[in-house]
DNA sequence: TGCTTTCCGTTCAACGTTGAACTATTTATC
DNA sequence: GATAAATAGTTCAACGTTGAACGGAAAGCA
């Protein structure tokens, strides 16, 4: 049992909802909604699959580092996942904790950390790719890849467009 | 300032990035990843617009009456918003404390609770859907409706997919 | 050189969310 | 009717996030 499907009810962005004699949200209003349910419905269901209590943004650093391939720095790391420093302070720590991110100071610029992953760290980043894998696997079946093409050059400007209007206002 | 759109880094789902070397995350992920990013960035940019200190959840429940003109449940708009029982407790009191909702026991089933919107909450949704519209319009220019059609559908099959997925696991 | 500005990382309070535990009420079933 | 199962709403701890405030370090500039 889920939302209220049945009655064609799943609320609009921001919130939702989809009674059909009611007026409907701006197509750009809708777009933000799906995106929020899909959010929230994504990371769940992926973070339930993660081993070594692993969080979403916990596997994104480390998955980060098995791609970059080099060290980086807190604040970098920060601005790569669209986050607060304070933010990735936190996830930062938790890995350490686990010992799958190494911390050290660096020489060059005293203000800095350098971080980077560690072996442990990215055996456990295999472990979360194989495990979620096969959900993966399925998602691709459900949805054509052709579609997914479709739908990424459009989110990518979108996001492009809120990125821009963020920095305009701070 | 904000990501390394300099450096070509932007991290991928769950977590991003995309040096130009390193293997690409596969598109179904890619395409999570985006959304999780545009999710933080338009609900941290629509709160900020929003008035009375309301927050996107809260909003999202005040639109929804808006539209849907009748009074709900708790556990209904639960379900409604995808989020849990608790989740949906904590908006509502919020909500009751601003005097922008009315709650009320059910007389033919005493386990439920009637909610509904009160003119004062009709109004603050009004004030919060004045303040979006100018952020809205500019978004409108930015990415053609075309577009947002293009997408949505596919979102709309991602997200059952994803709901039908969930209820399985559950 | 000395002062100001910018950048870095941390801490903290306030929120929203989940997931589990719990109580109360209603519905199903024997 | 009595018991079991399902539904409703609340509470609570644990997380992640924001936004603001700080103290430390490096650049920029007079």
């Amino acid at each position: 049992m889920t939302s209220d499907r049945t009655e064609g009810a799943t609320a609009t962005a921001g919130g939702r909802q989809a009674a059909s004699g009611a007026p409907a949200d701006p197509p750009h209003f809708a777009l933000l909604n799906e995106i929020g349910i899909i959010d929230q419905l994504a990371s769940r269901l992926f973070e339930r699959l993660l081993p070594d209590g692993l969080t979403v943004p916990q596997f994104g650093v480390l998955n980060h580092f098995a791609r970059l391939g080099r060290p980086s720095s807190p604040s970098r790391l920060a601005r790569n996942f669209q986050v607060t420093k304070g933010a990735m302070t936190n996830t930062l720590h938790h890995l350490e904790r686990k010992g799958f991110v190494a911390v050290r100071p660096n020489a060059e610029d005293a203000r800095q950390k350098l971080v980077d992953i560690t072996p442990a760290g990215r055996a456990a980043r295999d472990r979360a790719v194989a495990a979620a894998a096969p959900a993966l696997a399925r998602l691709a079946t459900a949805i054509p890849e052709r579609d997914v093409g479709r739908a990424l050059p459009v989110l990518a400007a979108l996001r492009a467009y809120l990125d821009r209007e963020r920095d305009a206002y701070e």
